[in-house]
This record gives C-alpha cells, sequence and structure tokens, in this order.
DNA sequence: CTTGACTTTGACGTAACGTTAAGGTGTAAG
DNA sequence: CTTACACCTTAACGTTACGTCAAAGTCAAG
C-alpha cells in the first residue's frame, strides 16, 4: 500500500535522530516541505527528503540559524563559504567570551576559598596594561574616571609597587578594624577611610568621591573582592561600604 | 522634593548601565524591587538598590541564569560556591563544543576552499581512534555499525594504509566517472560502484547495503565530503550518490 | 499653558523547538 | 466487528531575558 521510498513523518525523524515536532516545524517554516501531503493530512517524504535534513542537520550542529541554512539550502547561487566564514567569526567571538567568563569565575572561586586574593591595585593598574583591561573598561569604561586615569601606576618600579600595595593592604584592614561591635561611623573608622581615600588619590589614579563610593560598592558587589574583606572579618565587605558611604555623605 | 538619594528607575538603570526595560524585568520577576513605589506608580530605588543591581550584573556577565542569581542574592545560606562550580563546568562543556565545532567549520571551510581534503577513511578509522571519534559516534553512534565496526584499519602498517587510501581514491574516481552525460545506472558506473562496495567490506568495516546508502547520503550532506566529489565533477557528489542509491536498490 | 522628558501598564516578538491537549487514522488481534 | 494501540493532525502555551512599540498619565521648566 505505502511505497518503500516514501516515510512517515515519525519514520524519517528517527533516521536523522530528531522528534516529529522539529519535522512539522521545519514544515512550517518552509525549511523542509513533505514531498506529499495526504488527503487525511498525513506528511510523507521520501529519500530525498531524508537528504536534505541530513544537510540541514549537519549545518545546525554548527549552530547556523535555521535562516541562514535555508538560504544556504534553497539557493544554490547562496555564497556558502562567505556565510560559514561570518559564522566562524561569530564562533571564535563566542569562544573569547566563553575563555574571558571562565577566568573570571576561576578567579571568584579561588577567591571564596580562599586560596588567592585579587587586589585592586593589579585590577585596575594604570588600566591599560592591566590583565582586566578588558573587563575594567566594560565596567567602568563608561565613566569620564576612565579616561582620565593617569598611568601613575606604570611609572612605579616593581619595588614601589610592592610598597604601595603593602600599604594599601594596612589600610584596607584599618577600615575593616576587628571589632565586631564598631560601627561604620566611629571616628577611627572615618579616619582610615579617609587615609584609603588619600592614598587612592596620592599612589594610584585620581579619584573623587564619587568614583570612591562606586569603588566601595564593588568591593561588596564583587565577590572577588567580597572575599578579601570578609576574610579581615565576617560582614566586613558590607561594613567597609557603609563607612566609605558615611564619609562621602560628609564630605560633600 | 526628592530625597537625594533616591533614584528613579532611569537613573538607576544609567547608574547600571542598562536599560529600564531591564529594571521593570527584575521587578516582574521579584530579583529587584523599588523600596518604594509612589502613589502614581513610579518606581523609586535607592544606593542599596543599586548595589543589588550591581551584584546582579556581576553574576550575569558570568551567564548564570537570573533564576540562579535570585537564590545567590536572596538566599544568603545558598552556597554560592557550589553554584559557581556547577556553572563553570556548564562554560567548560559549551567551550569544548564550541572548539569541536570551530574544527569542523575550519574543515568545511577548507574543503570549499579546496585546501585540503578529508578522507573517508580518516574520518572512519577504526572509531575509537579517528580524531573525529566525537562527531562519529554522535552521528553514527545509534546504529549497530558503530559497535559492529572491526578495528581493521588500525591493524594494517602505514605503508598498507596509504595504498589502501590511494586505492580508494581512484575507485571514488571511477564511481564519479568523467563523462558527465553519463548516467547513474550504466554498467561502467555500476561496477565501480561495487567495486568501492567491495573495497570497504575487505579493507574497512563490515558494512551493509544500508550502510552503504547512508555514507553516500553523507557524501552529498556533508560539504567537506561534497567537496571531494565536487572536484573530481561539478554534480559529482550527487551522481555518486544517485550511482550508490541504483546500485543498492538493485541488489537488495 | 505648553513642551518635552519621563513614567506607567500591556502586549507582541525573539529561536527552535518541548510539551500537553483534544481529536482523527491505520492496523493487527480477539 | 470491535477494540486496543500506535501513530497522525492542528492548536496553543512555555521557554530566556529582555527589545520594541503603543497608549496614556506625570513632572519640571519656560
Amino acid at each position: 500500500m505505502m511505497k518503500t521510498n516514501t516515510y512517515t513523518i515519525k519514520q524519517i525523524a528517527d533516521m536523522a535522530g530528531v522528534t516529529t515536532r522539529t519535522i512539522r516545524y521545519y514544515d512550517q517554516i518552509d525549511l523542509l516541505k513533505p514531498v506529499e501531503t495526504h488527503s487525511n493530512g498525513y506528511r510523507y517524504y521520501d529519500r530525498s527528503s531524508l537528504l536534505q535534513l541530513q544537510q540541514i542537520m549537519f549545518f545546525r550542529e554548527l549552530d547556523l540559524p535555521l535562516e541562514d541554512i535555508r538560504s544556504i539550502i534553497n539557493r544554490p547561487d547562496f555564497d556558502m563559504l562567505e556565510a560559514l566564514q561570518k559564522h566562524r567569526l561569530s564562533l571564535q567571538t563566542q569562544q573569547n567570551r566563553l575563555q574571558r567568563l571562565l577566568r573570571t569565575l576561576d578567579q571568584t572561586i579561588d577567591s571564596l576559598n580562599g586560596t588567592t586574593e585579587i587586589s585592586e591595585e593589579e585590577y585596575f593598574k594604570g588600566f591599560d596594561q592591566s590583565e582586566y583591561e578588558e573587563e575594567v573598561r566594560a565596567r567602568w569604561g563608561n565613566t569620564s574616571y576612565y579616561t582620565e586615569s593617569q598611568q601613575k601606576w606604570a611609572s612605579y618600579s616593581p619595588q614601589q609597587q610592592e610598597e604601595i600595595k603593602a600599604q594599601g593592604s594596612l589600610l584596607i584592614t584599618d577600615m575593616v578594624g576587628t571589632d565586631s561591635n564598631a560601627k561604620p561611623e566611629d571616628a577611627n573608622i572615618q579616619q582610615a577611610v579617609g587615609a584609603y581615600y588619600d592614598y587612592l588619590n596620592r599612589y594610584f589614579y585620581t579619584c573623587d568621591l564619587n568614583f570612591f563610593r562606586g569603588l566601595a560598592d564593588m568591593w561588596v558587589a564583587d565577590p572577588r573582592f567580597a572575599a578579601n574583606y570578609e576574610r579581615v572579618r565576617p560582614g566586613g565587605a558590607a561594613f567597609v561600604r557603609e563607612a566609605v558611604h558615611f564619609y562621602c555623605d560628609h564630605h560633600a
């Protein structure tokens, strides 16, 4: 009754390793039409349909959008080479992005584990030569601070840089304090905050109170930094943020 | 009139570098609620909202689904480390996949350029040691041929392998023929097809007519292989497919 | 009082299907 | 002949994280 070289929707779907829904969808978007539709509505396909389907699967496995695949399949004069090259670029871009995400993610996990520490100095250092340049540019590039930034950091010798970083660590510890009952507005805390603010301006980048405030937000929002403060004292990150905000509010 | 530490939706959106639509969406899915909704329906946010938003942005930049972010943000007892590690795995998987896609894509582009040639022998060789193993497994692994496959290929010396490949090339050329007026069912073509079928069975893998038919489909569906046949003669791929189909139909 | 920038809700569109739901069809067995 | 069961159909909503109108209300300045 049924011709041997004619397939039902399930048969062709199974042969290609997809679901019938996929086949119906391809029919719907005119990517793969049945060779015949019976009077009862049943779709029927043949060997050449299977071939087309396999071609589609090949390109779909490469993540080409079905729209592009339709162009490749239906229009013989279509420049397949160009389409694939463009697609290659897109995949490459995705891969670079994933690479970056994985690095950031690893740093974050390491921070949470207490394995490594990320220093703000390393993060920002002279923007243009920081290993985080892309990230910093994305996060701070639209602020005026980015372009204003002096590459002071690069002008220091490695020895000087070490000293400056050590000094920064001390100041940070001072800001967090050791007393879990202390309040962010306490005089000694505020003094430490002021000292850190001066420190940033002297040795690092020109920043104003708004930038400083944004920095403190980042120390909490970014787990890589937050972990640094949490290690000093649980709740340290939020505490420093409050302290910096208080400082900024009262030095407008 | 408006408190200075209160922000409208646009203000907070601009500060975080997103659109107001995003903020409204986060409100809708209960990810970031306004601190206050005025009687006229206006949403108002404050500094802590901005902080939360920045935290959200941090994780969103890592491609974490908003659902997961909500868990991280709202539930302090949530195991952030575990969530990030799981996410890392997912990113890693994506990256591996992209890597594979890029390789296949490069091969395809090279084939179209005529730069390199992909040989079926290399593609299938003893399955388990093929550089295409993953791909082959995905495409043919659900057939019985995959498990049936003997690792004959690996048992040959490199010299023998070269000879066998050369022989295969000749047979392929015979199948395609040189006469653009030839028909797939011509006797000499059919003889060449039969010779190739025997060749596959003798030197390579145990295959039956159905597998052979599927192979011919692949030669057309996969541009990397199709290019090989197109180089012999334009339309060569489709021609060979027809010839093999005819052969299979008449040797059932 | 008008203008223009801003706000609101509502609703559709995105990509490629997965997943019911409700009902028709084909075939083999009892 | 009926029944069971596997298969087919269309229709329609769900997915993710918003973009993009549309229609209408609100606010501050000139």
